[in-house]
DNA sequence: TCGGTTGCTGAGATCGGTTGCAATAACACT
DNA sequence: AGTGTTATTGCAACCGATCTCAGCAACCGA
């Protein structure tokens, strides 16, 4: 490969450099007649334009940052996944933030993509701090969130409607003849989370059911409290809604070693929709999030901020996945 | 940000670009006083070098691929997760590339990596398909790749001793009393995937066992499709061996939707040690691989073999990791 | 036929760094 | 003092594109 550059095309199609790249960034600028012969040329020598010229020149790459907590839940890879094929549908790439819950680098990531001139970057956040790191950087270049955000303002957002998904739990829990529903929660910290739980509170009062918050903690280790926390009790729950898929998956875990079987002797619901969760034993009924259209929407949301500024905020609605781990009460 | 460029600082510490250039990338190559000046004057500016102007120049950038077909398996997702780490402790960017399996991807993800200058890749192949793509690129860019590679030469490569893994799980398996071990096989086409089997055969023979493959797809149904024909045996083995942790799951999920208990009726074994395994119900008997040190042996891989290179093949030794889903046999 | 578009292409500066080479300063040695 | 290093720094070309500006040809109407 004896370096294709843009000049060597030029010559090997007779023609100006500018011209070749207009032939490819502008193709309306070029007489079609040249402009083919040059595509043609191009193809022949298997020439691709340098992203790294590109970006460098336009100050502006394809490289977009995906900054979440731990790739390793299940949620977040699942939305890496829906997010590179967005991606690189539309030739972006996707760099791969870990953040494990530091906002230092957090806020690292956020410095590096101004450097190489991130169009914009996706942020799934672990805690409000994150998103206060947005703040810092004035917006200066655009973010979207996926979770709510405080003030709802300058940032696009797509989130689901969590308020409604608890509610899809708990009315597939009353109608299975439930009315003594527990709750642990799951990541805090993040707006949603919140947003569950208070709908959580809310809505249980509503029905005239008082509330029991198995936990409350942020880890994964709340799905082994709130189990313990269940087995103490005098008269637990006939069913638990986990803050999220992990959290019952933990849950359910914590449950089995302990001699309690699901949903013989207490059902529970999750919340996310994992593919994994159809292979948990028993399978997990849970509310879904429709993670790859967020994933989509995301990118989507992005390109029509850098394109007219608008700022959006899409609240997806849930559904509910019956799966294998709810069923009537036991007695 | 009135735009911060090298010259900026040059100006604003009374030296010339060059001088400032050095005093970042060759740091011995300029006076001690000097450097030191300038850094306070770029630290005081906020000023970080632009990483696409540096790889544009160079023609070696930060950013490398990691390529894997699935992110949402867990086993590529725990090695997303410590390869970021790995990465930006050495000040790389990771691009995420997931294939899907689709070999054109694989593909296109390399001349992506040429285009971009990356100074090398990780590929976490899904078959033999992917590591032949490699020969068609002429390893021109390194590649190091998780898992053995046919003729075992030019590429660099880390592994865990399959064989040894399988002898673990085994031998844990026949202390327990175990005679009869069936196998349910894994993603199909890796190497890994094969030299587990061929171990799997051999060492059952060896042991005077006849081997018992349940099912040896590919995909995650062979999990389901293993439990079905253990199911059907008129003489099931009292023990399964996954190929790995995926495949394990869903073994025990389909296994239990059929009634069959694990580990009471059947020991199960996978292979992998992911973190989810110790919240699965019951929690999955595993051969851990050492995935976080792969992550960072590929990267050093990588490295010492732009720096002399060298092509090493690194093969890890396995770990039992004895958990809930084993037992003694049945009666 | 001539001034006024319009369409297409070439020149050349520029993005933000790197690096070989030349220039100068400083120091060592005879 | 004269000459030969050696340490520092400046100069300017270059990496591979983009984009403004200008040049030029063809076309239009009066």
């Amino acid at each position: 490969m004896p370096d294709l550059s843009i000049d060597v095309v030029a010559k090997a199609a007779g023609v100006h450099r500018s011209t070749v790249s207009r032939a490819f960034s502008r193709p309306e600028a070029v007489k079609s007649e040249t402009r083919e012969h040059i595509l043609r040329v191009a193809e022949g020598l298997g020439y691709t334009m340098s992203p790294l010229a590109q970006a460098l020149r336009t100050k502006t790459s394809t490289f977009i940052p995906l900054i979440v907590p731990d790739i390793t839940n299940p949620f977040f890879a699942e939305l890496a996944k829906t997010m590179t094929q967005a991606a690189d549908e539309r030739g972006y790439q996707l760099l791969l933030c870990v953040t494990n819950g530091d906002p230092a680098k957090t806020d690292g990531y956020f410095t590096a993509m101004q450097a190489m001139y991130a169009p914009f970057g996706i942020v799934a956040p672990s805690t409000k701090v994150d998103t206060e790191a947005l703040k810092r950087f004035d917006f200066g270049h655009k973010v979207v969130v996926i979770d709510r955000v405080e003030g709802d303002d300058a940032v696009p957002t797509v989130t689901v409607d969590s308020r409604r998904g608890i509610m899809l739990a708990l009315e597939h829990l009353h109608g299975l003849g439930h009315t003594s529903i527990g709750y642990v929660s799951g990541i805090a910290g993040t707006h949603t989370a919140q947003d569950r739980m208070d709908a959580y509170l809310e809505l249980s009062a509503e029905s005239g059911s008082t509330p029991v918050v198995l936990d409350s903690g942020s880890d994964l280790d709340a799905g082994t409290r709130g189990a313990e926390h269940f087995l103490e009790m005098d008269n637990p729950p006939t069913a638990i809604i986990a803050a999220n898929d992990m959290v019952a998956f933990a849950v359910m875990s914590a449950l089995g070693q302990r001699g309690v079987r699901v949903p013989e002797d207490v059902s529970v619901i999750g919340f996310d929709g994992l593919a994994l969760g159809a292979r948990f034993n028993p399978p997990l009924t849970t509310v879904r999030q429709p993670i790859a259209d967020m994933g989509h929407i995301a990118i989507e949301l992005a390109e029509k901020q850098n394109a007219d500024g608008s700022v959006d905020h899409i609240v997806l609605e849930p559904e509910l996945l019956v799966r294998g781990s709810t069923s009537g009460p036991r007695k």
